[in-house]
DNA sequence: GCTTGTTAGTTACAAATTCAACGGTTACCT
DNA sequence: AGGTAACCGTTGAATTTGTAACTAACAAGC
């Protein structure tokens, strides 16, 4: 029959533009501009996304705990546990204990893991502008600014 | 310290904007906004994010084989060959052999399956337009084709 | 003091994803 | 034909993630 003919990516079918659907789009443009990124921090480091995060907040913002990595990252704390722990035991960061209130972890990089951070601070910025360039200048404005308000999240669940 | 004071969500610390950084910025405006949609397919189906597009594959373009939703939706053949499982165990999907190649399978939608599309449809449309009434007009038909163009990857790798 | 409640972080178990190998079918090559 | 390679789809084991219960530390009320 006549029904997936296009031989570009998509707009036959029936009246829905899957490839216009602000989800799906977002998580293959998400996908897709991670992965040469994803590439260096797994194979240079052997580093999970979840770490990269984490030594990114710890390198950008300095020392903080886990929860207020969590906070920021959105990430549940479970995922920051883990990604903690493995970056402890390749001597990324060092936790210490906070003498006021003994429940938070204060969490800070070695100096590998600023050595590490710096690297691939440098790798994220020459990507970022690979990326960029991509795009009209004035289109990446307008783009960075968007996804920042899709980000925030709804402010009002509609009355 | 005076070192993470911003009340707001990010540009203080060393000379990183994380939150400007594409690849984490296009994640957290995926996994947001990704969130009220599969909320739907979740609790009123009980499908995961891979069945709902396998769904919609087939919903829009009609009957395809397996290995052409992998290429147009770039997921892992393994993900589609379980989705397709939970979707025809589920009466959502039938499957056929092609008798004149019987490698492939070729998949369409039972009328439930084509009911659940249609339904998810209108949600989905629904819930588009809500995210994109938090942006401009002219913004929006800049982000998608950003977006898309981000999608659709690399045409070369840089010699 | 001693409950009760809250917060920070971990851990155990289940669910989902990835990776590698597999079975079955067709295409190619001599 | 016979052998090899390629392709479609599935499966099992190893990783990774998600959910829920847990320990430890503090805080408040009584």
């Amino acid at each position: 029959m006549s029904k997936s003919d296009d031989p570009d990516g998509g707009r036959a079918g029936d009246g829905f533009d899957l490839q216009s659907f602000l989800p799906y789009l977002l998580n293959q443009a998400a996908e897709e501009s991670s992965l040469a990124f994803q590439q260096v921090y797994r194979e240079r480091y052997g580093m999970l996304r979840t770490e990269w995060r984490v030594l990114f907040h710890l390198g950008i913002y300095g020392r903080m705990t886990a929860t207020e990595i969590g906070a920021r990252a959105k990430m549940h704390k479970t995922k920051i546990s883990r990604a903690v722990a493995r970056l402890e035991e390749r001597r990324f960061l060092k936790r210490t204990r906070r003498e006021d209130d003994r429940r938070h972890e204060v969490l800070e990089l070695t100096t590998a893991g600023e050595a590490a951070y710096r690297e691939l601070r440098q790798v994220a910025r020459d990507y970022d502008a690979r990326l960029a360039a991509r795009l009209a200048p004035e289109e990446e404005q307008v783009l960075r600014r968007a996804l920042r308000r899709l980000a925030a999240g709804a402010a009002d669940p509609a009355p």
